[in-house]
RNA sequence: GCGCCUAUAGCUCAGGGGAUAGAGCGCUGGUCUCCGGAACCAGGUGCCCAGGUUCGAAUCCUGGUAGGCGCGCCA
């Protein structure tokens, strides 16, 4: 625990001891005691609603609830230099902050580690994001996906959770038998043969660079092959590539899985069959129309679902739940997965599937980004699926580059209708927020640099630190204090945009700082302890960061 | 028709029971003999509508309105 917290955790005991010595409820009806950093300075370093909350119980004014607190507070055990009953009845207290500067001893201590905690408790998690079928490339709904999964994985993991990253290949449903007919068909327009594009086919560029490819290494043998086998290799052949280019394209786009799950593995392995006996078993499946159905209704679904088909094969769903009952098995307390808006209606019979299996529905969570809108030169970019028009997550890689399209996804709640500017992404100004919290740390590295040069080095001597009192030093460190509780919060909440927000507001305050004090000066002491403020900064700006995917330049 | 998401400043978005609702962009003006001006400081109009719960609602509930996305024996 940090000193930020400790203090804070102090504060909170003492404001318990008070409530109750006070007389005003006994130890069980107790609230439990919320501290906040109010937005206003006037308002102190912390404040309570304590008051307020006890005026239903205590039946009292709060403001004489709060004096009746504040009397009984131990000022000098908790730190406190003053105490304020103010508004409808919060208590502000106004802390002894030369205690700050064991932050920056810790941030030193801790490094890289600096903003982790165990918050977690080792609860083992699997988050399923991208899963994209192997049918072609990534495109810019999976980078918004991609990013905010893996940041979050990031997250959770420095807050003390055991993270597992999963994708899941859709390796065997009948998209898959499409692409082999989509490839067999530019296979044939390439040899000059005659050929009919199947109808719902994949009709994007990698097809045609596959097919191409074929030529080059195969020639014309693949006409020699009666169909059956042909479209057997095709589908072989085309999984290979595309799934290759996948895994390459997130690895540029720094993400890396910790297992790729097959689909076709659940056929093989048998458990597909395994789910479909127990759901029988249980009682919630039955037969009408010739199809074998869920009775997904009876946990909260709109409708029943199929399982087996007419002809005998499986829905989506069928594979879909054996999966996840797979992963279950596995041991995992949780599963994550997060889901593009236009699989939103999957949820709910998802849940109930799990529900009919006898596992509780709320070990899942799905995560739902919605869906991205691209704009160029102040223009809607117009996608279609159908003739393959889509701006691949290649294309934006290359166009915005991976710190600033991983930031922008980042940044916003994944709940929100995103409107991607490619022209603020790209542009290298100062409208462009990725670069505001990279120059942060690029500054201070120049600093440092400039630093050596004139043989001045930071100090973490607790004289030396002690020379940091003015008001934007306190600030900062106080800041830099809350990055580990920042992390566990945005991990909880499994919203990695909170981070992103600390990220920027910690920037800020340092570039303030930074135009209203001078950090080289003739005054050695406060010099290195200056510097030992910018170490601190500059390493909790990478760290955090890190956490979204995006690099610390040390210059720019 | 039903379900999910969204509605906050001119634009893009934070905030999700608490004090005077914030940030970026854009606009206007200013700061620097100095460590990187991709910086800093100052300037302002706003919680879709109507009810309800509460000491207190932008936040929770109900009902509307508007937009997005779904609603297949496709995946």
């Amino acid at each position: 625990m940090n000193p930020l917290e400790q203090m804070k955790e102090t504060l909170k005991e003492q404001i318990r001891q008070a409530v109750v010595a006070a007389g005003i409820v006994g130890e069980g009806d107790l609230p439990e005691v919320i501290l906040e950093v109010p937005r206003e300075k006037a308002h102190g370093d912390f404040a309570t609603n304590m008051a307020m909350q006890l005026t239903r119980i205590a039946r009292r004014n709060p403001r004489e609830i709060a004096a009746a607190i504040v009397d009984k507070i131990d000022r000098q055990k908790a730190g406190i230099r003053d105490i304020q009953i103010a508004g409808p009845g919060f208590i502000n207290f106004f802390m002894d902050r030369s205690f700050l500067t064991r932050v920056l001893t810790e941030i030193r201590a801790a490094g890289e580690k600096y903003g982790r905690s165990d918050t977690g408790r080792g609860e083992k998690i699997n988050v399923e994001f991208t899963s994209a079928n192997p049918t072609g490339n990534l495109h810019l709904g999976h980078a918004r996906g991609a990013a905010v999964g893996d940041a979050l994985c990031n997250i959770l993991d420095a807050a003390g959770y055991d993270v597992t990253r999963e994708y899941y290949i859709n390796d065997a449903g009948n998209q898959m038998n499409m692409m082999a007919l989509s490839i067999e068909a530019r296979y044939l327009e390439g040899l000059g043969r005659e050929f009919t594009f199947p109808e719902d086919g994949y009709r994007g560029q990698e097809m045609i660079d596959i097919a191409r490819e074929l030529i080059r290494s195969e020639g014309e043998r693949l006409l020699s092959l009666d169909r059956e086998e042909r479209l057997a290799y095709l589908k072989e052949y085309g999984k290979k590539k595309l799934l290759a280019k996948i895994e390459s394209d997130l690895k540029k786009y720094r993400v890396e899985f910790d297992v790729w799950f097959s689909e076709l593995s659940l056929y093989e392995s048998g458990e597909i069959q395994e789910a479909l006996a127990e759901l029988k078993e249980k009682g919630y499946t039955y037969e009408q129309d010739g199809a074998l159905w869920l009775r997904s209704t009876a946990f909260g679904d709109d409708k029943d679902r199929v399982l087996i088909k007419k002809d005998g094969s499986y829905t989506y769903l069928t594979p879909d739940i054996a999966y996840h009952r797979n992963k279950l098995r596995r041991g995992f307390d949780r599963l994550i997965n997060i889901w593009g808006a236009d699989h939103h209606g999957y949820i709910a019979r998802m849940k109930a599937a799990l529900a009919a299996l006898g596992y509780d529905p709320d070990r899942l969570e799905v995560l739902v980004t919605q869906m991205v809108k691209l704009y160029q030169g102040g223009e809607l970019v117009k996608m279609s699926k159908r003739t393959g028009k889509a701006v691949t997550m290649e294309e934006l890689m290359e166009e915005v580059g991976v710190d600033a399209t991983r930031y922008f996804f980042a940044m916003r709640s994944p709940d929100t209708h995103l409107d991607f500017d490619m022209d603020l992404a790209v542009s290298q100004s100062n409208e462009n927020p990725v670069y505001y919290v990279q120059y942060a740390h690029a500054r201070i590295c120049s600093v440092f640099r400039q630093a050596e040069e004139k043989g001045i080095s930071p100090s973490w001597e607790p004289a030396h630190l002690a020379r940091l009192t003015a008001e934007q030093e306190l600030d900062l460190m106080q800041k830099l204090g809350e990055f580990p509780a920042e992390i566990a919060s945005a991990a909880q909440q499994l919203a990695p945009h909170r981070l992103v927000r600390y990220l920027f507001d910690l920037a800020t305050q340092f570039h303030s700082f930074y135009n209203a004090h001078r950090v080289i000066t003739d005054d050695a002491d406060l010099s290195r302890a200056r510097l030992a403020l910018l170490d601190g900064v500059a390493q909790v700006v990478k760290n955090g960061l890190k956490l979204v995917g995006v690099h610390a330049p040390e210059r720019m």
